[in-house]
DNA sequence: CTAGGTGCAAACTATTTGCAGGCGG
DNA sequence: CCGCCTGCAAATAGTTTGCACCTAG
């Protein structure tokens, strides 16, 4: 993601474009991986001279709550993050050893919320779909999870 | 779940039957719902007299790691727990409002696993789905999400 | 110029750990 | 009676907040 695009985004959220702003986007722009808050902070700190953790926390909050970044869950507590622009409904493969995450464009969920529907008058509201396991590469280099 | 069927559980992973045990399997085998280390904690207290929070948080992971209880995510930073005696792969319709949780039998990640490997190569190691909303009762009384 | 953004330091909260004594098998 | 289990208290770690200064628009 380059910095007009993402000076575009923050943008058409209001919000100020900022370095700290643009790197944070850039960090998550850069590759397909996902990172934590503490992880975002020291890749930017050499590029930006200094940036202090709790901007990174806001930052990071803004852009997920705007649905500009993804939540991922691990079962460790820290919270991970990645920038997806695709703004298809799908869901994300994710590698446990090499962090990287692939977009997976099936979804039977409607079929999943009218079942829940029609058995229980239930309404779906929202859904969390993570997969988890090994991507190509580090599948034929026989790595177990590393991370 | 009563407390025969719950020593039995825990003598088949070689854990002493101890009151405490007991306690925390009894509050989450009581309903559907799932609670946090410390809601079990309060509803421990007064039925045992009392019992310390880092013994829940100890019973609570060694029973999530041997796979007799299910963790639930959600988007504050604490970790929720409930028992599940369905062997079956299966998910799980989670209520925002009453917390009750029901299963749900389909599961399409069969097809999203040969998908992965077909396009990349990937393997599949595990998947997280959860499904988020309101149940028959409280989408008739008209609630939104209040926990 | 001025409101929103940032940095710093300190608070907060969920969870974990070390250790001494207790109790199940 | 032995070793696992528990309680207590304190530590840990991720994340959030209050406040004063700064900078984008």
């Amino acid at each position: 993601m380059d910095q007009e695009q993402s000076a575009l985004i923050l943008k058409q959220l209001r919000l100020k474009v900022t370095s700290q702003r643009l790197e944070v986007m850039h960090c998550l722009g850069g590759g397909r991986a996902y990172l934590s808050a503490d992880e975002v902070w020291n890749l930017i700190k050499p590029r930006l001279g200094s940036i202090s953790l709790p901007t990174v926390y806001r930052i990071l909050d803004e852009l997920a709550e705007a649905g500009v970044i993804t939540r991922i869950f691990r079962s460790d507590r820290k919270q991970y993050y990645f920038l997806c622009t695709n703004q298809e409904h799908h869901h994300h493969f994710v590698c446990e050893s090499c962090r990287n995450v692939e977009d997976v464009n099936l979804c039977c969920l409607e079929g999943v919320a009218q079942e829940i529907a029609r058995s229980s008058g239930g309404c779906v509201t929202s859904h969390i779909l993570q997969i988890n396991g090994l991507c190509g590469v580090c599948s034929e280099s026989g790595q177990g999870a590393s991370a």
